[in-house]
Formats: structure tokens, C-alpha cells, sequence
DNA sequence: TTTAGCACTCTCAAGGTGAGAGTGCTAAAT
DNA sequence: ATTTAGCACTCTCACCTTGAGAGTGCTAAA
């Protein structure tokens, strides 16, 4: 029974068109008739884990089908030495943060010949080297702040009264002053400012308007993670989204780029690599798809997430490999910078 | 001649279907016979402005015909005021730099229903603001380059030798006090500092790591502008895509964004509008579709360039007053910053 | 220069057909 | 209790034919 519905989805998974009982007979070494094999197709019918087109034809995995093969009957498969080492080789190349995490996307996108998505680290989980404040006229100020990683955030903040040249290089000067040597996030920082600042500044006549900048200034909400995004094309070539209305239906809902981060984003909590098959996703627009997401993590700490979003008739176990390793390979030279 | 032409294109623009004499003299009162206007279009398919997918079907304007049309036949199509209107409360909620630049691309595909393409302004033209050097490990340096129009620059270099902390601070407050309330830009700036610091410098140990930092920092080929890119989807609907390979070959070239990117940045120098038809571009990708991009300008210079991608068969007279009224707006609200 | 008339061409949707892929069921064999 | 051979049955799909209709080009006359 197991044998008989790996093998439906191994063959499935790797030629897209229902799969007959003659076919598995053939291909896979039973030692079964095809009679026997019908019955138990039959039985798997019956159980929900197979469907057919129509009568007569050759059966389907279910979602319920792919989630026991994912979760029982798959064994974990794991990539080739010079697999390993193409990637490291491309990641080599590219130095600089905003570069790694482009190159993430892709080698996801191109690896798997699915979409890859990389959702940035978030400010929260890196530590601040250094904040500077910019006026850019009209009573806003560009507030910009630069991560250990090598992550640069910026703002831009309206003020309902001004601030003078001094006081904003006063601000700067006395926050990276405390920035220095030491391994503060944003958090500790907005504690330790509330904590010191408000006695320094208390003597200012201005103080309202310095002390509302500078909490809007940690106003976290406004901090959104970056998205990178990849391989759009590769969900044109599947064959089960031939029908251009599907297809405009996932990919309007790629396109939103949001969307997909938020989707993804949930995914950051989890240890282990999280596996979303067809309609357990929430997201209508993408209940033909599966998606395979795991965490990346700086020095220990979780800090963003990668992923990937294809056909639910996908190659799972080397989807997996895949995912795992980069996300590892991404943890160690992000916490490397 | 002309007039059927005209109405030639215009029908086949809305309808996109082969154009016949029948429906020329019915929906066109040009008070002809459909004998006559077979006549005229036989000439026409000579002459090479209009073709047949087959005997005995409707024709379709060539490029050759659009390019007439364009350069000579169609009346120039202004926004009406309520369109202008939204326009303006769309910008309107985008305060931030980043933002304003991702609106125009929104506003252009959703204005058009084609792809919309936005090269953001090239570092060299705007003003620098400020100048800040972060050390991120191992013989690592992020220069952060912040300009006046909010626009942020960054780029890591590697450094042969070591630079301590107090250099670049001397360094990065040397460079911000030449540019405070100075209108100065990269090149400028880059001639202002080859002069002094060079003097100044001169008696450092470390005198040729510096110089060569300085060198790498000003290094233009790194200063890549940022391209936002919305709309994929719509070109995915057109009548003329149906073919999935045809989709493929275009959604192929704009994956890569830079290539689009190179396509536009062409047109930058151009004072008008430039619109490229069909087979005019030189990437095959998109010998199919039309081009039509503008530069827009930040307090007079030319910064960037905008653009919108579509089928050959698209509504010029439209897209060109959106193009060249989008181009304007951001001109504007750019120089406001 | 324009037009009516007509023969001609090509597409496209509809209907018919037969091969073949695949199934389920039954009854016998293991 | 499983497994299997045999067979009737179902459904798809590719292929063909066919006729309507949309559109053309040409000719000869207005």
C-alpha cells in the first residue's frame, strides 16, 4: 500500500501526467499485476490520498497524499558534494549584504527551478553601528541607520517644529557615541536613549519636539524587512499552469511582494523547515502551490527567512535539501560580516 | 489613404483583432464602399504599413505603419483633469524617496496596464549630503552616501591594509564639513578632495591605503541606480502573449531588471519623449512590444529615466501624455525634496 | 477614381469516428 | 485472504470531414 502510493507520487512528481497502473507495474519492481495495483489505487481513492481526472485515467496525488508522503514515506535526500561546493563558490563572489541576499534568491530560484524568496533580516535581530540624521528640508529629516551586518534602514520623518543643524549633530554624535565597541540592538538602544536623553535634554527649550522625533524615530512598525524575489518565470513553464487564468492568479498574488513575505514571514519562529502543501495555505491565490521555508539565523539569533513556492507536485525531498543548506550556508556568512 | 490607415490602427489598437474593409466602412464614416477601402489597403500591404496573418483575413498595422502613425498621423491625447487629480493624491501619500519611486512605477502600469519601469536617479546627479565610512570587519568599509534628494548610496570596499576607526572619522567629518550647505556632487566633491586631502593627508604613515580607499570610494561603475519595476502580469493577459513561449521570451528579459534597465537608461539623454516600436530594439526579447520612456529631471538636470513596456498594439496617444505627465509630476515633487 | 458583383481562399467550429489508455468487477487461482 | 487473468466498459484524444462565413482580389462598368 505505501510502496504502491510512493511509487504513484515518485512517478507523478517526475512526469506530470496521472499515473496507471500499468506504468507502475512497469517501471517500479513490485512484482505486483497490474490488477492488484488498481485495487489498491482503488483503496487509495477511497482513502483520499489519490483522485482521478476523469474515469479511466490514471490517478493524482491529493494533498492529503503529498502530506503523508512528506511527512512518512519520502526519505530525506541530500545534495552532491559539487553541488555543495558550486554554491559556496557563487556565494564567494558576492561580497557585500544587499549582494548575498540577491544571490540567495537566485541560487534558490535556479536551484530548484522554482521561485525563491528571500524575506531580509529584520533591524531588530541585528545590532546598530551607527544612526545619522539628515534634514532634508520642509521639516523632515532623513534618519538612517547602519547594522553591523552591513544593513542600511532608512526613514524619513516629519517634524511639527524644527530642529536646528547643531541639535541634530548633537543627537547623532551623542547616540553613536554610546554605539561604539558595543553590541546594542534597537530595543536597548531606544531604552538606554529614553533612560539618558530625556535628563540631557530636559534643559532644551525644544525638548517636545527632540523627544517626539526621537520616538518616532524607534518606531518600530515603520522598519519593514526586504524582499527578494526570484525565478517568476519558472512558474510559467510548469505544465499544470498552462492555463493563463491560474496563472495570472498566482502570479498577481507574486507580484504583491508583500504578500508572499507575510506568508513566509510566519515561517521565522519555527526550528525546522516548514512544508506548506496546496490548500493548507491560507492564501487562495496559491492553493495549486506548495511552499518550503525555513529560517536563517545571525550569530544564533533568528533573523529572517528563504523559501520557495512551486507546482505542489514538486521534488520535495531535494526541495528540502536545498532550502536547508542555503539557509545554513546564509546564517554562516551573514553572521560572518 | 491616410484616413483609412488611421482608422486601420485605431480599430486594430482597441480590438486587436484583424482589421476588414467591412468593419472600416461600417464603424468609420469615411462614406466609401468596402470595394474601395480593399483597394487602398491592398496598396497600403504594399507599401508595406499593413499585413495579413492569411488570405482572406483582416489586416494588421506593421511596425513600419505604427511608425507612421505615430510620427504623423495620430493627435496627441491630454489626461483629463480628474485623472491629473488622482494622480496628484497618489503622490500625495508618498512622503519618502523610496516611496515616491515605487508609486511612479505602480501609478505607470496601473495607469497603462503595461509594465511600468522607473531607473532611479543616478548618484551623479544628485547633490552628496553627507558621507559616512562604517568599519564592518576584516579589512571591510561600508561607505554610506546620502544625497540631498534623500536618496541613499551605499557600497562596500575592500581595503588592502588597515584603516583605523579615528582615520575615518577624521576622514568622514573632513568630507561632511566641505559639504554643509554646499551644493556639491560626486564628482565635485571627488576633484575638492584630490586637491586638499591629498596635502593634508600627506604626512599619515598609512598615506597609500587612504589614497587608494578614497580612489575605490569614488569609483563610479559602482554606483549602480536602483530600477522599480511593476506591472508583469499585464502583459500576461494581452490577446497577443496567448502563446506561452512567446510570454516566456519577454517575462525572461524582465526578470533580469537590468536589461530593461539598459534598454531605458539609453533614453536619458533625450529631451522628448522616445517611443520604440517592435522590431526598432535592438533585444529581440521585445521585438514585440513598444517602448515609450521619458527622463525626468531634479531641479532642471536630468536624473533618471521612466517607462512603460506593452504590446506593439498599444494606445499611444495615451501612453505618451501618462508617460509625459508622470515624468513631469515626479520632476516636481523630486526637486521639492 | 469609385463601385457592384462574383469567384475564390482560408479559418473555424461542429460533428463523427476509431484507436487506445485505463479502469472496475468478477470469478478463479494461490 | 490475496492475487490475478479476463473482459466489458468509459472516457479522451487525435483525426477527418464538412459547411458556414468572413474576407479578399479582380473585372468591368459607372
Amino acid at each position: 500500500m505505501k510502496t504502491i502510493l510512493t511509487a504513484v507520487l515518485h512517478r507523478y512528481i517526475t512526469t506530470a501526467e496521472p499515473v496507471s497502473s500499468s506504468i507502475i507495474a512497469k517501471k517500479y519492481n513490485l512484482n505486483l499485476s497490474t490488477a492488484t495495483i488498481r485495487h489498491e489505487m482503488n483503496l487509495l481513492e477511497k482513502h483520499d490520498y489519490l483522485w482521478q481526472p476523469h474515469t479511466s485515467s490514471g490517478r493524482i496525488p491529493t494533498d492529503k497524499g503529498y502530506r503523508l508522503y512528506v511527512d512518512n514515506l519520502m526519505k530525506k535526500s541530500h545534495l552532491k558534494e559539487n553541488e555543495k561546493e558550486r554554491i559556496i563558490q557563487i556565494y564567494q563572489k558576492s561580497k557585500e549584504f544587499e549582494e548575498t541576499m540577491r544571490t540567495t534568491s537566485q541560487l534558490l530560484s535556479k536551484l530548484t527551478n522554482n521561485i525563491g524568496v528571500v524575506l531580509g533580516p529584520h533591524i531588530l535581530n541585528n545590532s546598530i553601528k551607527h544612526i545619522q540624521f539628515i534634514s532634508v528640508g520642509n521639516n523632515r529629516i532623513l534618519v538612517v541607520i547602519i547594522t553591523n551586518t552591513g544593513l542600511v534602514c532608512q526613514k524619513l520623518i516629519n517634524i511639527s517644529g524644527e530642529i536646528t543643524k547643531n541639535t541634530l549633530n548633537y543627537l547623532s554624535n551623542f547616540i553613536n557615541s554610546k554605539l561604539i565597541e558595543k553590541d546594542i540592538d534597537l530595543i536597548n538602544l531606544n531604552n538606554i536613549l529614553r533612560d539618558e536623553l530625556d535628563k540631557i535634554l530636559s534643559f532644551q527649550e525644544s525638548f517636545n519636539y527632540i523627544h517626539n522625533f526621537i520616538e518616532e524615530c524607534f518606531n518600530l512598525r515603520d522598519f519593514s524587512d526586504k524582499v527578494y524575489l526570484d525565478g517568476r518565470i519558472n512558474i510559467i513553464t510548469q505544465p499544470e499552469f498552462k492555463e493563463t487564468n491560474k496563472l495570472n492568479y498566482i502570479l498577481s498574488f507574486i507580484e504583491e511582494e508583500n504578500a508572499l513575505a507575510n506568508t513566509i514571514r510566519k515561517y521565522l519562529g519555527f526550528k525546522q523547515t516548514k512544508i506548506i502543501i496546496g490548500r493548507e495555505n491560507k492564501q487562495k491565490e496559491i492553493q495549486n502551490c506548495s511552499l518550503v521555508a525555513r529560517k536563517y539565523a545571525i550569530k544564533g539569533k533568528p533573523a529572517g527567512a528563504i523559501g520557495i513556492l512551486g507546482p505542489t507536485r514538486m521534488d520535495y525531498p531535494r526541495m528540502i535539501s536545498i532550502v536547508e543548506y542555503i539557509s545554513d550556508k546564509l546564517s554562516e556568512i551573514l553572521s560572518e560580516f
